[in-house]
DNA sequence: GTGGTCTAGACCACA
DNA sequence: GTGGTCTAGACCACA
């Protein structure tokens, strides 16, 4: 289930394109998995149509998704999906890091940051998967 | 100077209250300096009067600078003002790191990003030159 | 329906928000109702735009309404809106009763202005009569 | 010594009288004394010249001070200067009270907060003088 | 001079 | 349609 929020500055659109690629990353969904219609998804998150038609539209032109008129839309199999969407990622760190590097903070206030979002333990985890709890 | 990008998805005063955050960081605006006046700024800028006063009264209201009708606008003396502003900048950094964890990614390939902003030289050096203690 | 005074030097914005403020604790704006929107509310008041926009934003800062760009503003759902809308309230008072006790005022001088606004009847009746417990 | 607010909404030539009213009240002014020249009181309050001579001119209106070509201004003897400016703190007193009233806070929330402001104690304090300490 | 408020009207993205 | 941003320009009290 996705959650949106109406009041947020980003537009739904991008939420929506944002929460779809999560699924992928997390591989909820898989190549060639059939997304939700775009108004079945609508009526499902309460939003108007053109916004999940938006959504569509955007992740077609990134590749992420396909679509087959009359037939519905599908995750791209496209094997570079994943490693595309990690560099999404990554790209909005490193945009934060080097604002707040502008700022004057220090590389060892960053690491900290992130190490507050991972936690400290030694192992080298992969955050990837189920969350193991050690 | 302050560069603004008229083009930007960012509204005009939020860039306007980020790049004044800055120089506050940077120390270049120091508390009770006094900020251009609304119109002097908006000539100086290309902008709109109201445009700048809605950044200062922002700025205000988060108790980044202080006003006064009738005298002009200036930084707050506010001894939290520099750990507020940096407080808002690794919110931004942890809001980004949050949202890669979510998308799987592993806590070495955000601090690989962070390294590649900052360089990946041993000494634990600051943002710029000028405070690191080494 | 809402009057303001042009005249007054309480600024036209801060009047609107006042005055819906009385409305949530009247009970006559619930959570989740939709105000007016900017251009409606405006016109039916006469007076601009802008000026019901900064009302509105004001109170989103305050959490008394949300806005969804696009759909309309709405009386936030926060449980604790009525208490910190009474809150605000109380505050006001305590600040005239505090610049009173510092002017010498006695403590009967004060209960009895309390007691010319609201009666000497012995009941302890609220408001008016619509929440009273007896 | 007074202090003043530069960046309240109140106007400093209205914090002013209110100052200077509450010294009369407190008893620190008594009939006939001198007040500060108006180059004198702006110097030591570090405002502008114009702004004493607004306040001073109100409260000569008000009768609650007289000014001497030449000479000065002085606290005024009139026997009803006490109930006067008495009398302006229990107007803004119920000011607030009725606002509160007209919102639905009941009279006891009222009473509430004036013992927040005066205490709790049995005895009918007046409230003046030195404060005791009971 | 200064900041604060307000109007009139435009354009935008989004729904 | 909605809220959000911005411009241009006015007037105000205050300093």
């Amino acid at each position: 289930m996705i959650r949106l929020d109406l009041q947020s500055r980003l537009p739904i659109y991008e939420q929506l394109k944002n929460k779809i690629g999560e699924l992928v990353l997390l591989g909820e969904l898989k190549p060639d998995d059939q997304l939700p219609s775009v108004r079945n998804f609508a009526r499902e998150l309460g939003i108007n149509p053109n916004t999940v038609q938006k959504a569509y539209q955007d992740l077609e032109r990134d590749k992420i998704i396909y679509s087959v008129a009359g037939r519905g839309s599908y995750i791209s199999p496209d094997i570079d999906v994943t490693k595309q969407l990690h560099e999404q990622q990554i790209q909005k760190v490193k945009s934060a890091v080097m604002q707040a590097k502008a700022c004057n903070l220090s590389k060892d206030q960053i690491i900290d940051a992130v190490y507050d979002v991972y936690g400290r333990d030694t192992s080298h985890d992969s955050g990837n998967g189920t969350y193991e709890k050690i």
